[in-house]
RNA sequence: GCGGAUGUGGCGUAAUUGGCAGCCGCGCCAGACUUAGGAUCUGGUGCCGAGAGGCGUGGGGGUUCGAGUCCCUUCAUCCGCACCA
């Protein structure tokens, strides 16, 4: 009888659901262990190939913590709030919560079948109110707090109200105004990301190469009235904190470049003839005598204070130029250099010559004080600008020629520099620095690049910000009245005027029938950045997590998920544990301890080359005689990439009178690597390999692949020789249709590929190597089959050792096996070493590091006999060739070299 | 420009961490069984060479008795950040 998975596996999926056998346990006495996946966008286009990779690996290291004892917590859930059910609620009318219930019913029989051992009764969906009740009253402890220098904490704002002078007499929208000054979220007027297209406000991350993430769409600056996070109190704290995290190197990077800690000292300069100064941040203050200009963002709010009549066109015309020129154009012409005298000079603080005030939009106007301080000797943009508009270059530290290009290293002497002179950079920029600060013109500054977070988006599908205006005051809501539920509209597009689709809402919804609410919703990662404690807790009314379930199960002991949330997701998540920490409402200061990136599974796209405008396709090999475009066709109507021409006709309604240019009769379609997305038809769905080969392949097949953090392209070409060794397993414990396992004595052969076995996968998993475990249970499998064993004592421990990998197909073996419970927590065998003990060796033996044969020597043997065995040899004598040898190398149990 | 990765058979990959390069699979070749089948089993399969043998881990150099692994250098590909003063 072959190995039926169909039956085995829908049988053991149902007993598992029913007996709620990956429970995970609020008071044990075993050790906590917590796994967690980073949980998915419930998209229309289903589950991927792709999604299981990360799921795969962290179920089998969920299981395999449970076979070790451990108390495990495995939860899914879902972000469910986000942008593409809100875009197919525009289009079709339907509320995007009935999309998004539909989405999640279909993520979840999807990942149903594979067999995870997930604890579904600790489910969350951030589109829940019952979930984004606690998202909201998170907000509302932001709002409520502020972040105290001193303490290096966030506090209630209380504690800063007695700090403020003259709070009490200011009336209340002041004291509004000077407290959201300070409020870890606050409204204020920012140059925000604004998309058009997709009528919202996106966060910095949320923008690449100056179009949206999502959708592609153009984005430009724009000055708005927002809500953000002050996330950018914490960049010390979360670039600190990144080093006890054993997290990759590269996602540490990337959050450290995007926190972009930068140390230098602020330095004011007088404007000539004014009160005015122009303050600016260097990080280079020892090249102060170099300064020969100062350039300003055209943003600068003294632009028009300091611009002489006689340029004042042409700083305005500039000014219009940067203002419409997109982010996008911006970015994209780097290199072009453009900017404009303002005609006004400042004075320099310690030579008192004129100095040149230029705009340039080379300066963000967001990063530092918007000015700099142009040393173009030795700071390659100021060169840049400096070669252009040709204003002079000072040399101020030698080692460099200046003619060719600036000499940007921080080593050399200085020059040129009055006090500085002689000294080396180091010493210059602390000398410089006391100087600023002695003469009072500034001061040892920390700057970051990291920009607080904008957190309203004018869109539907979003938590409701839980703010009301009272008289243009915002205010938050109290507790009890949370959650405020996302209201009806009729459309979920803005409103003629502009705003946001919740200004649709029936003119009932309002705070006490009369204020206003906040017509904004929070972005896609609010309700992501706090769900790993929801889970903890996740049906608690009272709070978001209990303090008695939060000491026990701490943070996150394994995260799983992909790297391109690297700067977003993982950085927000961080913000608010500490946060949340800092208000003493968890213990834990970082969300997850360990952090592996599974690596992305790329799809494989198909093309069909449309002939012109025509309706006519060229075939791939006869593509260069046409002029033709490139049109992606759906990968399930390919095969081996020749196209199923009848398939093609039906797939779409245009398709119908298509002619085709063949090659051997043919279709042949162009193929090409890619990101797997529904738009590129080149999404391969996990339901049919576990239709057709079962879960339990697919598990094993998907770890075979390779290395979990290598992205690869998916192809099912090696997936017959995983579904072999299924089935050669289920042979191991059969004879014919029997079910064969005796109570014999092993051997010892078969004890010792049991325990090389038990060691190796131990090893494998706890290295995170799931490809080696499966080719080591290849192996394992492979020997047994050779030696004919059919031994309990064997039989068994090699079921548990598979069973993270394989759950279906060993639950049923090891109920053939007689045991009643499940085998999930059965216990993970140990390997003893003594039938691993070898007596003998085969020795390489090597003639200058050349292996010319072999010569098998007792273990127990020393050195120097070993030696003296293999001079005696005949063939030894062979390679000698009558030669002395030069020296003898013996390593124990690894190798002989002789050098001649 | 800065930073992070990765380069090994026809393909996916492995190598006890400096000790026999190519494990486990896919594919391919040959054979067996056979009512021809995308089934199963057995054997072979890095490259060159008839063979002895030689050559082989992106290229070049170095350290070492010995290098895929360590050091220097160079090339290629992928990813992240980027006019951040």
């Amino acid at each position: 009888m072959e190995y039926n998975f169909r039956e085995v596996e829908k049988y053991w999926q149902a007993y598992w659901a029913k007996n709620k056998t990956f429970r995970a346990e609020d008071n044990s006495t075993k050790p906590k262990y917590y796994v967690l996946d980073m949980f998915p966008y419930p998209s229309g286009a289903g589950l991927h190939v792709g999604h299981p990779l990360g799921y795969i690996a962290s179920d089998i290291f969920a299981r395999y913590k449970r076979l070790k004892g451990f108390n495990v917590l495995h939860p899914m859930g879902y972000d469910s709030f986000g942008l593409p059910a809100e875009q197919y609620a525009i289009q079709t009318g339907q509320h995007p919560e009935i999309t998004t219930k539909t989405n999640i019913a279909r993520y979840r029989e999807q990942l149903d079948k594979i067999g995870f051992s997930f604890d579904w009764d600790r489910e969350v969906r951030t589109s829940n109110p019952d979930y984004y009740k606690w998202t909201q009253w998170i907000f509302i402890q932001l709002f409520n707090s502020w972040y105290n220098p001193e303490t290096n904490k966030a506090e209630n704002i209380s504690t800063l109200i007695p700090k403020l002078k003259g709070f009490d007499a200011l009336t209340e929208k002041e004291q509004s105004d000077l407290l959201l000054e300070h409020r870890l979220a606050y409204l204020s007027d920012t140059m925000v990301n604004w998309c058009p297209q997709l009528g919202t406000v996106l966060a910095n991350e949320e923008v690449k190469d100056g179009v949206s993430e999502r959708g592609g769409y153009p984005v430009e600056r724009k000055l708005m009235k927002q809500w953000s996070l002050r996330i950018t109190a914490y960049a010390d704290r979360l670039l600190t904190d990144l080093e006890g995290l054993d997290w990759t190197e590269s996602i540490k990077e990337a959050q450290r470049n995007w926190i972009g800690k930068s140390e230098g000292t602020s330095l004011s300069f007088r404007v000539e003839n004014s009160d005015d100064h122009i303050e600016v941040f260097t990080t280079r203050p020892d090249t102060i005598f170099g300064v020969s200009f100062v350039t300003l963002a055209p943003e600068h709010e003294l632009v028009s204070k300091l611009t002489s009549p006689q340029q004042k066109n042409a700083v305005e015309e500039y000014i219009t130029f940067a203002k419409n020129r997109s982010e996008r154009e911006r970015m994209a012409d780097v290199k072009k250099i453009t900017g404009v005298f303002t005609g006004g000079y400042v004075l320099h603080p310690f030579t008192g010559k004129q100095i040149p005030i230029w705009l340039g939009d080379y300066v963000l106007a967001g990063y530092g004080t918007g000015a700099v301080m142009a040393v173009p000797g030795h700071d390659s943009r100021d060169y840049a600008f400096a070669k252009h508009f040709d204003l002079p270059i000072i040399e101020v530290v030698a080692g460099g020629d200046l003619s060719k290009e600036s000499y940007d290293a921080k080593e050399g002497k200085l020059i040129n520099s009055d006090f500085l002179n002689g000294m080396e950079v180091k010493a210059a920029v602390k000398k410089a620095i006391a100087a600023i600060e002695e003469k009072g013109l500034g001061k040892g500054k920390t700057n970051f690049r990291l920009r607080d977070a904008i957190f309203g988006r004018q869109r539907y599908w979003g938590e409701p910000i839980p703010v009301y205006y009272e008289n243009g005051i915002p205010k938050v809501l109290d507790e009890k009245e949370l959650p405020l539920v996302l209201p009806e509209v009729d459309k979920y597009l803005p409103t003629e005027t502009g705003e946001p689709p919740l200004a649709r809402a029936s003119s009932s919804w309002r705070k006490d029938g009369k204020f206003e609410y906040e017509y904004s919703t929070m972005p896609g990662w609010a309700g992501s950045s706090w769900y790993f404690l929801r889970y903890i807790d996740a049906h608690n009314e009272k709070e978001f997590v209990s303090k008695q379930a939060v000491n026990y199960w701490q943070n996150v002991d394994l995260y799983i998920g992909g790297a391109e949330h690297a700067t977003g997701h993982l950085l927000y998540i961080r913000f608010w544990t500490k946060f949340l920490n800092d208000l003493g409402l968890i213990p834990v200061t970082e969300p997850a301890k360990k952090l592996i990136n599974q690596g992305m599974i790329q799809g494989v796209s198909s093309f069909v080359y449309r002939v012109g405008t025509s309706n006519k396709y060229v075939s791939y090999g006869l593509k260069k005689d046409y002029e033709t475009t490139p049109i992606h066709v759906d990968v399930n109507i390919v095969n081996n990439n020749v196209l199923d021409i009848e398939a093609f006709k039906t797939w779409r309604e245009e398709n119908k009178n298509a002619a085709f240019i063949l090659e051997d009769g043919k279709y042949i379609c162009g193929s090409e690597v890619e990101k797997m997305s529904k738009s590129k038809w080149n999404v391969v769905s996990p339901d049919l390999i576990v239709e057709q080969q079962g879960a339990d392949c697919l598990r094993l097949y998907e770890m075979f692949l390779g290395p979990l953090e290598q992205s690869k392209p998916w192809s099912t070409s090696g997936i017959s020789g995983v579904s072999n060794f299924i089935r050669k397993l289920w042979r191991l414990y059969h004879n014919g249709d029997a079910f064969a396992v005796t109570n014999d004595a092993p051997t010892q052969a078969e004890l010792k590929v049991l325990h090389k076995t038990i060691k190796k996968i131990a090893y494998d998993i706890e290295n995170f190597s799931f490809n080696t475990s499966v080719s080591n249970f290849m192996i394992c499998v492979n020997e047994l089959t050779d030696l004919k064993c059919n031994k309990r004592e064997i039989l068994e421990p090699l079921a548990i050792i598979i069973a993270p990998y394989a759950p279906h197909i060993v639950e049923e073996l090891w109920h053939k096996l007689g045991h009643t419970a499940s085998i999930t927590y059965a216990t993970f065998p140990e390997c003893n070493e003594t039938y691993l003990v070898e007596t003998a060796f085969s020795y390489p033996v090597s003639f200058n590091g050349k292996t010319r044969f072999f010569q098998e020597y007792d273990l127990s043997l020393s050195k120097e006999a070993i030696e003296k065995e293999v001079l005696s040899l005949e063939q030894t004598q062979k390679y000698l060739e009558g030669k002395t040898p030069k020296k003898i190398i013996v390593v124990h149990n690894k190798i002989v070299n002789i050098v001649v």
